[in-house]
DNA sequence: ATATTTATTGAAAATCATTTTCAATATCAA
DNA sequence: TTGATATTGAAAATGATTTTCAATAAATAT
């Protein structure tokens, strides 16, 4: 996908075209990496001088919305804190009550492998958090 | 584990037990949700009157330090964008470079089901980031 | 028990990220 | 063009997190 096809699906959402859009929507398009806010930015301003921070956290909210873009969550990340596991355990959360199950589950090897040999990468960690309903909410 | 194994942990970490410490590890160990730092707070402030917020979040950070908490990542939490996947794509990041990669890789459903049948959730999504050294940075 | 050392505290200030408000402006449809 | 209005950036407001600091409380040595 393409800046522009961007550009036309923001268009055809019934969003209108404007500079600081553009100029946000090329920098994403164009990072390999995951991109806060305020790099955004700093990159895109000096395509579009007369940016302001207000509209890149307005037009990620839309390209959100749109599904263009999804959100990467780092170790450091989200402020919210449970319980560890011992040993090798993943969460599961209800969407409703918010209660948080740990559950072992390692059957991930086969499928880490498998990418590591297809991307080439070294893989050292890895994060599963399934979300659903809990027994009593569903 | 107990809230006074905790405490213990604490300790022979070289930290001193007091009532705050006591006071947020008790919430936290009596939580099955993930609560964020003010959610502690007001928790922990009703057993333990003098509580500042401050100390709560210091003892998130040496109870994660020590292994004993993790942090719970929600869909709205971390704000740090990249290009979205088309259908069922997971991330892959490096570590030192930050470069994100997208693969696909459903061989999950298994794991899934059988993570429902002994929980009892139903299950309506899930989330899979791996870590690692890309080619390069390897 | 008591005194001493020093880690820990809470309050307040400082910083940083995000959201809201608002009048001016630019986009698009007519 | 022109007019309706979505969008803008600046500034203010809010909220979350971190830093600073003198007072206090915990552990250790006496």
């Amino acid at each position: 996908m393409t800046t522009e096809t961007w550009l036309t699906q923001l268009q055809e959402s019934g969003y209108r075209l404007t500079g600081a859009r553009r100029a946000v929507v090329d920098v994403i398009q164009k990072s390999r990496q995951a991109l806060t806010p305020v790099q955004v930015f700093d990159r895109a301003r000096k395509k579009y001088r007369a940016l302001g921070l207000v509209s890149v956290y307005r037009t990620l909210e839309k390209l959100e919305e749109l599904g263009l873009v999804q959100r990467v969550h780092q170790p450091q990340g989200c402020q919210a804190f449970i319980t560890a596991g011992t040993g090798h355990q993943h969460l599961l959360l209800c969407q409703k009550c918010g209660t948080a199950t740990l559950f072992e589950g390692d059957k991930l090897d086969g499928l880490i492998t498998s990418i590591a040999r297809s991307t080439g990468y070294q893989i050292k960690d890895h994060w599963l958090q399934l979300f659903g309903l809990c027994e009593n909410c569903k």
